[in-house]
DNA sequence: CACGTCTTGACAATGGTTTTCATTTTCTAC
DNA sequence: GTAGAAAATGAAAACCATTGTCAAGACGTG
């Protein structure tokens, strides 16, 4: 490991940060803390489960990565720096990133959910 | 209890579920199944917590309430019939009714979380 | 009243997440 | 580089929302 930076916000990029958001985004929608567990450990590059946990809610504090609340557990995925929010399905977990668009009541959006065009169609999105 | 009715959907109105159903009716924000055992507990009607947990389960399964989820818990808030989705406000809890409208790339929204005004001012609605 | 069905409550179990604490790693100052 | 302070890691236990189990009770119908 040359020299170890910080990311924005103050955190260190440590190895096993580093480690988890390669895993993130690796991704093309959120997984589960777990999931990334798993990965890891089908990567030959371990971590304690307990770390996962802390790693992943630090890359949200640095604001690499988003958090989101699917079926009682929290699913995380890599974003950019961009302002944004998100179409989520409820169904597939698919993620579309929007264009920030006011509201006139002034309301900021953080994340839409409801269900894909295709969730509806019953032509499930794959890798749900 | 005169006579017991059904609710749409098939499922009956029992006594328990109709004292869950009065919670959620005096709410003007979604509140966790256990807030609704804690407060038919105030009110001197006491419900087993996994009695409290299935009735609000039926009451959305009949379509009267509707489930957010917010900081990692399930809450509910009684809803009207009509096809409607929520902004709701991650800080205070706020939820305000929208009508639908329609998404020209075929998302059906159900929820839109994010800040409402008044805490994007720092100014946090009471009742948080 | 009698029977079958649904509901309720007490309790145990589950599973995601956080806490605790000792150990190890990282950063900064000499 | 070495030393010391600060932060991160891992193992285990604790936590807590939610669900499962099963026996007892309520309901609806004839
Ligand atoms: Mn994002
Ligand atoms: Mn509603
Ligand atoms: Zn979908
Ligand atoms: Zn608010």
């Amino acid at each position: 490991m040359p020299d170890a930076q910080r990311w924005q916000a103050g955190i260190r990029a440590t190895r096993k940060r580093v480690l988890v958001l390669d895993v993130l985004l690796a991704q093309d929608r959120p997984i589960t803390t777990k999931q990334v567990y798993d990965e890891l450990s089908r990567r030959g590059q371990p971590i304690a489960l307990t770390t996962a946990y802390r790693a992943v809610s630090s890359l949200v504090a640095a604001g690499l990565v988003h958090v989101f609340s699917q079926a009682g557990e929290a699913t995380y995925r890599a974003c950019g720096p961009t302002r944004h929010h998100h179409l989520i399905c409820r169904d597939c977990g698919l993620v579309v990133e929007q264009e920030e668009e006011g509201r006139p009541d002034g309301f900021t959006v953080e994340a839409v959910y409801g269900i894909c065009a295709s969730c509806a169609r019953g032509q499930q999105q794959a890798g749900s």
